[in-house]
DNA sequence: GTTACGATTGACCGACAGGTTAGCGAGGAC
DNA sequence: GTCCTCGCTAACCTGTCGGTCAATCGTAAC
């Protein structure tokens, strides 16, 4: 996993992953048909902490929380898991079709979390909360080019702290109206 | 540069880059010391559309125009250069160290974008253009991430359109408080 | 103690990678 | 005509790649 992970598929040698291993090449081979075959066990077992059941985090929270809790949390995994976020976007824009399986995942995860976000917008704005203008789809679309575009400039800018905090305010603020005290725009930047 | 761009540096064997070439291997070590060096001078070259002169494509139109022609002219190369941005994107994710001087030269054209950005925002809030609250520097992080974020759902997002018009009339809405007839919320989605 | 079987190994294979080298052929200088 | 250089090539070199195979090990069943 550290070796495909760090370096990707084609510039790791099974010979470096048994080395690593401290197993013989041939053991790999019996326990994996071939180099590809492991490399998707592997990216299965790097996908597994992307799949988090956010029903129960979500509790008695309304939906307001809920929404800044699923924001919070989707820049706090970033945040986290940096390097396994880079690992797989390099992957799927590199070897769109190797991945099929792979791009199928992740599109899943994405489709399901846009969907929440949708709903808790949807029911938000029934309950008054939210005074957004546009619709529950526009609205979390547009919320989610925002975090991806704070996604990718986490991974390019060097020494770009995400905080996911700031974030949260600035969305609260668009969405809810929410003024707060300290400088929002600022972290996004 | 084609085999490279589709393939990648690894997946690209220099046997093949003569093959299609129609010369000899040896001849491409004639004129390339290494393989690596090779890379470079086709990263170069694919380079070279990124750089573009607005200065004279802003002429004597005012600052809320030039701000609507900046984001118009991201999306439409994006739009128009996709599978170049892609490799770039790919290639800048996964050998991070081993093309630092593409990663400066991205960051150069990057932080040059971004500040004239803010140079306009700055400008246009000083003539009581823009009515929005951030500070010009937030306001163009703000706006860059959502350009980045749509970038990437366009890329990953296989039939999204990227309808550039339709982004423009969002930014002009949050900037400048334009409304505007069409539903500008749905192409961002 | 023998058998049976899954796990494990070192030695090996053909293919191909990046890179080198000796030399060929055309053309300008003298 | 001879020489020299430049552009170019076929053939070759060495190392490593993904993958195979016969043989061995450990252990549980009988």
């Amino acid at each position: 996993m550290r070796l495909f992970a760090n370096r990707g598929f084609h510039e790791t040698s099974m010979s470096e992953v048994a080395r690593e291993a401290h197993v013989s090449k041939a053991l790999i081979f019996w326990h994996f048909k071939t180099k590809e075959e492991l490399f998707v066990a592997v990216l299965n077992r790097l996908l597994e902490p992307y799949f988090i059941d956010f029903a129960e985090e979500a509790g008695v929270l309304d939906e307001r929380a809920q929404i800044k809790k699923l924001v919070e949390f989707y820049l706090s995994f970033v945040r986290d898991n940096a390097s396994s976020v880079r690992f797989f976007l390099a992957q799927m824009l590199h070897d769109q079709h190797f991945s099929e399986g792979l791009n199928e995942q992740v599109l899943k995860l994405y489709s399901g979390y846009r969907s929440m976000l949708v709903e808790l917008i949807a029911r938000a704005r029934q309950k008054g909360l939210c005074n957004v203008r546009f619709s529950p789809e526009a609205a979390a679309g547009f919320l989610l080019s925002a975090l991806n575009g704070i996604l990718i400039e986490h991974l390019f800018v060097a020494n770009n702290p995400l905080d996911p905090d700031a974030a949260v305010a600035m969305v609260s603020e668009w969405l809810f109206g929410e003024e707060n005290s300290s400088d929002g725009g600022k972290a996004v930047a």
